[in-house]
DNA sequence: GCAGATATTCAACACTGATGAATAAAACCC
DNA sequence: GGGTTTTATTCATCAGTGTTGAATATCTGC
C-alpha cells in the first residue's frame, strides 16, 4: 500500500531527516564543490543531476532551487575558472617588443593551470562567454593597446593566433600539441605571433586599412 | 496530455498499415535528408530522434535499426561534411611561395560553403575527427611537404593558425571575424601564416630565415 | 511565542534515447 | 510457385534525464 519504505536514502546512505538540517548552513558552495570533480572528469553532458546532489549529499531538486537549472550550475562552476584562466591583464603591462612573448607565456601558463579543459567546448554557454571574451575583451584591448589605425586586424590576427592555441591544445587537444611543453609550443608560435602583431607596412602585401576600429 | 490512444499517427498524420510499406525502399536516405536541416537548425541536442523520425515520416525506432544510435544518425549526416569540408589536398599543389595564401583560400572557400558551421562543436564524435584530421592529415602532409629537421614545427604552428581560423570564424564564430569578408581574413592572417610556414632558426627576429628549409 | 521567509524533501511530470517482441514485405531456393 | 529465410517496419515499453510543485521543517524578525 505504502511505495515509500525508505525515507529518505541518499546515496551516503545517511538518513537525514526532512526539512531544514542545522549543521549545513551552505549547501551552495558543496554543490558546487561536488560538481566541479564531477564536470571535470566526465563532461557536462555525462554529469547528471543526481549524481552531483548523490555526491554533495543533497536532494537533486536542491540544484534547481540553488541555480535554476543544470547549465546555472555549470555556469556557476566553470565562470570562476573561465574568468580564471583568461585573465590576460600581464600581458598588456610591458613594452610592445616582449607583448608576443608575454602573451603567449600568459595564455599557457593559465591554460596549463586551469582544469577546463576539453568539457567547456561542450557547453554552448560556456562557448559563447569564450568567444566574448576574446573579441570583446582581448581582441578590443590589444587593438587598443597596439594603437593604430590597422590594429584591430592585427589584433585580430592575434586574437585568431591565440584562439588556435586554446583550441588546438587545451579544448579540443591534438596529441602533438598537448604533448609539447609549453616552452616549446611558445618558442614555436613566437614568429608568428609577432607577425599578427607587426604593423603590415613590411608585408609584401600593402594593407589598406578600410574599416575604423570598431 | 499524451495518452496514445491513436494507434499509428506519425506526424504526417497519414495512416499507414504495419509492415513494410511497399513504395519507401530508401528510408536511410530519407532519414539522413530529414535530420540534416533539423541538426543544422537546432543543433545536435536540441534535435530530437523522435522529431527526425516525424519530419521524415518513419517510426523513430527505425533511426536506431539503422543507424544504431543518435550520435550514428549525426555522424552519418555530418561525415560527408566533415570530409567535404576539410579537403586540403589543392592547397598542396604548387609552389612553396604561394602555399599560406592558396592554404587561406582552401580554408575559407571550403568552410564558407559548409554548412557544418556551430553545431559540430557540439558533438564529441566530429570534434575527435576534426581532431585526428588536423594533426594526422594536414598536419602530417604540410610537414612532409615543408620538408626539414624542423617541418613539424612549423606545420604545428600552421595548423594552430588555421585551426584558430576555423574555430573563432566558422565552429565558434567572433561577430568581427564572421562578419569580414573571407578575401580581408586572408589579408589579415596571411603575413601570421607566413611566418608560421618560414623556416625560422630560433632567434628572436633575425632575418636569418633566408635559408632554405633542409 | 508567533508570522513570514527560506531551505529542504519528496513525488511526480514530460521527455529523451534506446530496445525487444511481433509482424509484414521482399528475396531466395528448388 | 509454395516454403523458408532475411530484412524492414511497427508498437510498446524501459530506464534515466532535467525540471517543478506541494508539503514540510528550520530560521529570523518582531
Amino acid at each position: 500500500m505504502n511505495k515509500t519504505q525508505t525515507p529518505a536514502r541518499q546515496a551516503t546512505g545517511a538518513v537525514r531527516r526532512r526539512g531544514r538540517p542545522h549543521g549545513h548552513p551552505q549547501t551552495k558552495a558543496r554543490i558546487v564543490a561536488a560538481a566541479e570533480p564531477l564536470f571535470l572528469e566526465h563532461g557536462y553532458r555525462a554529469t547528471t543531476l543526481r549524481a552531483v546532489a548523490a555526491a554533495a549529499g543533497v536532494d537533486s531538486a536542491l540544484i534547481g532551487y540553488h541555480f535554476g537549472s543544470k547549465r546555472g550550475l555549470f555556469g556557476e562552476v566553470t565562470q570562476i575558472q573561465c574568468a580564471r584562466a583568461l585573465d590576460l591583464t600581464r600581458a598588456f603591462t610591458g613594452s610592445r617588443e616582449g607583448l608576443a612573448d608575454r602573451l603567449l607565456a600568459v595564455v599557457t601558463e593559465l591554460w596549463d593551470a586551469a582544469e577546463v579543459n576539453r568539457l567547456a567546448v561542450e557547453n554552448e554557454e560556456v562557448m559563447r562567454a569564450f568567444r566574448e571574451y576574446l573579441e570583446g575583451e582581448v581582441l578590443a584591448r590589444l587593438a587598443e593597446y597596439l594603437g593604430g589605425h590597422d590594429a584591430t586586424r592585427r589584433a585580430l590576427a592575434a586574437v585568431t593566433l591565440i584562439g588556435g592555441l586554446i583550441f588546438t591544445r587545451y579544448l579540443n587537444p591534438l596529441p602533438l600539441a598537448a604533448a609539447l611543453p609549453s616552452e616549446e609550443i611558445r618558442r614555436t608560435l613566437a614568429p608568428a605571433l609577432r607577425a599578427a602583431l607587426a604593423p603590415a607596412a613590411g608585408g609584401p602585401r600593402t594593407a589598406r586599412a578600410t574599416r575604423p576600429g570598431v
